[in-house]
DNA sequence: GCATCGTACGACCGACCGTGCTTTTTCTCA
DNA sequence: TGAGAAAAAGCACGGTCGGTCGTACGATGC
């Protein structure tokens, strides 16, 4: 069978072994995100990659490391396409926006098929018996959960949110938000459903914007 | 055939069949609850309801027949506990909030282990290949999202609820309430985080509540 | 008293699973 | 260019999956 040259990247001197175990995790990637991790064979995978099974054990020990590669690429690109642009922009409130802009894109996108990997990840294994998958799923979580906390605080000292604001409460209202979205999103099609998050989110910040000329009048 | 003449009459025979199929339900029910519907399998089933394997088959024509049945089963329990306590309660508010409480209350329930089993189920085939089960999980969030709607609907013409509220909108932002709360609990373990879902609640509801003292100070 | 039907059983099927072991192909570099 | 290393393929294994088949037992209707 010919094979196929490579994609006509030049290729830096990149040892062949890393070109292919790169194709194949991004393959791995997106097949996961539309059949889930749980749903990743190395059958399925291997006609997917045109590799064959036992090939890919060459580059994987074990499905579990398979698994755990992949939802690394995920939070790799998560980070480099969600999380940085969002630090770009000036610290507080803009930053907020530009996270949760960034998020919805990224749901959005067609890079990563059927919407957020790393959320779907997060259901699929919310009830999986211990182990490394779950493990580096809290761990996901944790470090999401703490980098919202992260900007409130920083909003919060710029005086951009009320000083009520509990950093902790609102990460989890902004991740609920995001993930309702998400969700919606997979089961109801594409939809223009993204304005309910959008007013869900202006509504969070809204009711914690901080309001220097009058006192609240709520409660 | 002997089958039943009529639904729900005093029928003082249980056909020894609808018994046995009930109880090998409530054990489909509880083994999902753990390891979700993929993984309820007729082995593990049969395993665990003392029953052979063909023994199920005599039941249930194939998975997806034992899948639906069990989905129905917790659809009717979610109702007789959850729904039906919350429209006891009075028109408007009250009634939101009890059904909160009663939901809540669900997630918390041994009964059901591992949560709500109907939440998990949407989060599993939310991305499902077309077919009966996610036909009946999108019929099941409808009638949940319009189920919420008509309350917040009610609480509106009560007086209760600001004009300008949006039953739709309320009603995804609580249903995300719900789910986020689950999803953590599940991650994370039973600790005491519904604190978190409670206040997000409270706040939902005190930005919608009828200000009739004084105008709105917000936007 | 006997035929019938629903219930339950054990054996079995083909397909696919994850994973090793061996062989062949391909790449790398002196 | 050729030898050694690395990559990929081939193959076989034990296991589980959803599902079928033939069969046997017990109740029920005629």
């Amino acid at each position: 069978m010919p094979r196929v040259a490579a994609a006509g990247k030049p290729t830096a001197k990149i040892s062949k072994s890393q070109n292919t175990k790169a194709r194949v995790l991004h393959e791995a990637l997106a097949l996961a995100s539309r059949i889930g991790f749980q749903g990743l064979s190395f059958g399925t995978l291997a006609a997917h990659a045109r590799l064959s099974k036992s090939g890919l054990f060459a580059h994987f020990h074990s499905k579990e490391d398979l698994q755990i590669r992949t939802l690394e690429l995920a939070s790799a690109m998560f980070v480099e396409r969600v999380l940085k642009p969002a630090v770009a922009a000036p610290r507080g409130v803009p930053r907020i926006r530009r996270l949760f802009d960034g998020w919805m894109a990224w749901i959005r996108s067609d890079s990563v098929p059927s919407g957020d990997i790393l959320i779907s990840c997060a259901f699929e294994f919310d009830d999986a018996p211990p182990g490394p998958m779950r493990d580096a799923v809290v761990r996901g979580h944790h470090a999401l959960q703490s980098t919202i906390e992260r900007l409130a605080r920083q909003a919060l000292e710029a005086g951009q949110l009320a000083p009520r604001t509990d950093p902790a409460q609102f990460a989890f209202e902004f991740l609920g938000i995001v993930h309702a979205h998400h969700h919606l999103r997979r089961l109801l099609g594409t939809d223009p459903r993204a304005r309910r998050a959008r007013l869900a989110f202006e509504r969070l910040l809204r009711d914690h914007a901080a309001q220097p000329h009058r006192r609240r009048a709520a409660r």
